[in-house]
RNA sequence: GCCGGUGUGGCGGAAUGGCAGACGCGGCAGACUCAAAAUCUGUUUUAGGCAACUAAGUGGGGGUUCAAGUCCCUUCACCGGCACCA
């Protein structure tokens, strides 16, 4: 052992040994209890940064304590290697993209060696690897089979600048979530997997998560947002077309006054054909379709509106209406068409005063007088009403309430076939297929006979040709390639063409966490029975940035595969941290702000334990944390005065057998020190185990350190309870700091690694003071401080306190109205 | 607009309704040193006082309670999500 402590040798020597040892793989045990603990995998840019750094540190600490804690833990690591930079970096530099992800992999998986986390290597892959996006393709066929996978025409969110279409989770206000281009709207025959199946149950069955954020679960339910409502028919005269509107109001049906179609609704182009609105309404349409998606969907967007000549019947009052085309209705809402009642819905409500349109009251509140006037000069009234009340102008409806309506107009609308009750959720369809090389090829030829037909599962996978050629119009060379292209009908033999699009990467990520309980298997995308005894992930950790989109996807593919049969869990995260972002002066790292701090740079200078225990010391994790470079600074210091503090008894503490804590003491020292040794136990472990608190945790450490260099001051030297408190102070480092730890328990004469010790335990007998300090409070106010025995009892305690002189010179000139005793903490003398 | 989160010393942050500010950073002082760095020790919410001590103090206002950073109401600021969803 040096004196100086070298973390560049110690951190190196044992992640050596470690790899060489492998010591962090992992097998099925029955014997032991499973412990699953699983951080998002990473998007191989080439670099670490501190949100990697944050994220993995954390899972690391859970895992060892796991680990220490008797569990047979799972904690693996991979690469989510598919994806836009690789392209882009391609036809920048002329690196294609599978040489430039490769080499990025193997810089980073240095990187993360380098921080010393206990992975199972044994169980990495690589999602653009044939041997894993072999089983993507096969997922997808499963999906294709199970009636899950489907190519539908459809309005599709395009992004100009990713030469590419989007899932709707992947536009944020408008714009693409990658680049932030504005989406266009383009009408495309693509693949989608039916995620709207699952609508009812990943709402439902988030109940099923307390173990998740609540403002993830949030998230997801107003992403799925269920509405309870019906749906009514509107009839056309002529031609005896129906218009299906979704309404959440069908207690308001009686105050329809038109009806409105979106501009896309095709039923606009059939009522206009060959009369004189087609022109104008044409025209209308196309200046709609031309507003950006961001105009088009704000709220303060000016609503416009055109009638289109057609009329329908109202099904509850037979009355004559007219059919309007509105930008305000979304086509991919609901039906695309909604009623519309301007005395109780205020987009309604502007749209009719605008347009004159006549304004009907339906519902009254409960406290006014109800009146006969069915229609409502719409300069008298100056805003909708939109809440409960009694129904009226609603003919055999009139005296409900609008809650009975509400159940009773749908009832009547299904009695006479004119509508039913209606769930809808806005969450839409997955939209999988991209306009992309760098992605798992969707596995579907086209045969001019038989259209459509999956590859078969012999034929997997389907490779993606490496040798390629990018083209300046962003288009994806698998257009290109003839040897890809061309293939046969595995129905008919004959000529078939190949499925240039590619999947989605999120596919990629929504089952990746099974491929972990197996991920050698030629055979099987996972075999059963070791992802059964696997799932589902005890503790999943990640940035919240992933909250709809891969979070809601995982669950997805997790119930759709359970369904399948192929395996038992349907939630595969039982357990979710979302971490805070790292920041430096009050915003996030970037490099276009030059407030990058490079963990590269940090783990030379001072080591990775130091980098570890800094980014867990500065704040607690699901918070955002602000980098310090005096805070390193002072983790380091920390680490070397732990450094120090061993290395002075090293003598003393080699081949010394003390049995571990259980040294008897009796002087005030060691009762002290003992004391807070096991006080340090109970704490750490409790800041683990139920909280994830590792920033107080630390700073328990930290004070059993000081009291440690406290205690050697005054030279009480008792071997074995030093032996003890070193002991356990290493072991409760290692999760934090494993590279120190385990070099100091080497030092002081151990040979099996540190991280197969059991977590020490705290003995309560330990924890016990023979003195308490209690506060006396007068009137709610701190006025002194008594020290009494421990465990006194209550009358006792109130008598010594109401004896002292402060008590005394208070009680004076007052009375007593009353005393409060808490045993071991206060006496509170309340006085008027 | 709706939903959620956060707000505590100079800074990061601690506090099962029971001593606000643990721990760390920074500052100040002492020891060691020829000196500095490093290290060790002490000190550090603010105001007043030599001091014992006193008063104020957890974004603002109000309330419940013997006792509130913590519970309730209200309000402000910042951050995040959703938002013409019928």
């Amino acid at each position: 052992m040096q004196e100086k402590y070298n973390f560049k040798e110690i951190e190196k020597k044992w992640q050596d040994k470690w790899e060489s040892s492998s010591l962090n793989s992992v097998k099925e045990d029955l014997q032991k209890e499973k412990y699953y603990c699983l951080e998002m995998f990473p998007y191989p840019s080439g670099n670490l940064h501190m949100g990697h750094v944050r994220n993995y540190s954390i899972g690391d600490v859970v895992a060892r304590f796991k680990m220490m804690r008797g569990f047979n833990v799972l904690h693996p690591m991979g690469w989510d290697s598919f994806g836009l930079p690789a392209e882009n970096a391609a036809i920048k530099n002329k690196i294609p993209p599978a040489t430039w992800t490769m080499d990025n992999i193997q810089n980073m998986k240095d990187q993360l060696k380098s921080m010393g986390i206990s992975y199972d290597w044994e169980r990495e892959f690589t999602t653009s690897l044939p041997d894993y996006y072999k089983w993507t393709q096969w997922l997808f066929l499963q999906f294709y089979e199970h009636g899950l996978a489907y190519k539908k025409k459809g309005h599709v969110n395009w992004c100009p600048d990713c030469a590419t279409v989007l899932a709707n989770e992947q536009v944020v206000n408008g714009a693409c979530e990658r680049c932030d281009t504005p989406v266009e709207k383009k009408a495309l025959d693509q693949w989608y997997f039916r995620i709207t199946d699952y609508a009812q149950e990943l709402l439902d069955s988030l109940e099923d998560l307390p173990g998740w954020p609540d403002k993830v679960k949030t998230m997801q339910e107003n992403w799925i947002g269920r509405s309870e409502g019906a749906e009514i028919y509107f009839t056309e005269e002529t031609t005896g077309e129906r218009i299906r509107v979704y309404t959440t109001r069908p207690d308001t049906a009686f105050g329809v006054t038109y009806v409105v179609l979106a501009p896309e609704h095709p039923m606009v182009e059939r009522f206009i054909e060959g009369t004189e609105y087609q022109q104008p309404v044409r025209d209308f349409v196309k200046k709609v379709q031309q507003m950006s998606e961001i105009v088009r969907t704000s709220a303060e967007t000016e609503k416009e509106g055109m009638f289109i000549g057609a009329y329908v019947l109202n099904p509850v009052n037979q009355e004559k209406i007219p059919v309007w085309v509105a930008n305000y209705v979304l086509y991919e809402y609901g039906t695309g068409a909604v009623m519309g009642v301007p005395a109780h819905d205020e987009r309604d409500f502007m749209f009719a005063r605008k347009y004159q349109l006549p304004i009907r009251l339906v519902i009254q509140p409960f406290d006014t007088e109800i009146t006969e006037d069915t229609e409502v000069n719409p300069q008298e009234i100056t805003e909708a009403y939109v809440g409960e009340g009694i129904m009226v102008n609603s003919g055999s409806f009139n005296g409900l309430t609008n809650q009975e309506g509400l159940r009773k107009i749908p009832e009547y609308l299904e009695k006479i076939r004119a509508g039913k009750m209606k769930v809808n959720y806005r969450l839409r369809d997955w939209l999988i297929s991209r306009q992309r090389y760098w992605g798992a090829p969707i596995p579907i030829v086209y045969c001019e006979k038989c259209g459509a037909q999956a590859v078969s599962e012999k034929e997997l996978p389907v490779i993606l040709p490496l040798d390629v050629e990018f083209r300046p119009t962003g288009e994806s060379p698998l257009n290109h390639i003839a040897e890809f292209l061309h293939t046969e009908c595995p129905k008919c033999g004959g000529p078939a063409r190949r499925e240039t699009d590619t999947m989605d990467t999120f596919v990629c990520s929504s089952w990746y966490f099974l491929r972990y309980t197996d991920s050698q298997n030629a055979e099987e995308a996972f075999k059963r029975e070791k992802a059964d005894y696997w799932m589902n992930v005890d503790q999943y950790i990640g940035g919240v940035e992933h909250a709809i989109l891969h979070l809601m996807y995982a669950r997805f593919f997790t119930k759709a595969l359970a369904d399948f049969g192929l395996l038992a869990a349907r939630e595969p995260f039982q357990n979710l941290l979302t971490q805070g972002m790292v920041l430096k002066e009050g915003t996030k790292m970037s490099k276009s702000k030059g407030n990058v701090v490079s963990p590269e740079e940090i783990i030379k200078q001072y080591g990775a334990d130091t980098a570890r225990l800094f980014i867990l010391f500065a704040a607690p994790p699901e918070r955002d944390l602000e980098w310090s470079d005096q805070g390193v600074e002072g983790c380091y210091r920390f680490i070397n005065r732990v450094w120090r503090l061993v290395y002075s008894y090293k003598e003393e503490l080699n081949n010394n057998s003390a049995s571990f804590l259980d040294t008897a003491v009796s002087s005030e020292e060691d009762k002290n020190l003992k004391r807070l040794l096991h006080g340090t136990i109970k704490k750490v472990t409790e800041d683990l185990d139920l909280r994830f608190n590792f920033n107080t945790a630390i700073s328990a450490i930290m004070e059993l350190v000081n009291g440690l260099y406290h205690y050697r001051e005054k030279k009480p030297q008792n071997k074995n309870l030093l032996q003890e408190s070193m002991e356990a102070l290493i072991v409760l480092l290692a999760p934090f700091a494993p590279h120190l730890s385990e070099e100091l328990w080497e030092v002081i004469g151990h040979t099996e690694s540190v991280h197969f010790q059991s977590w020490p335990k705290y003995n309560e007998e330990a924890l016990k003071v023979e003195k308490v300090e209690i506060v006396l409070q007068i009137n709610g106010k701190v006025r002194e401080r008594l020290i009494v025995p421990a465990a006194i009892d209550r009358v006792a305690l109130e008598k010594m306190a109401l004896s002292t002189e402060k008590a005394k010179a208070a009680m004076a000139d007052k009375q007593i109205v009353k005393v409060i005793t808490i045993p071991d903490k206060l006496v509170n003398i309340v006085l008027k």
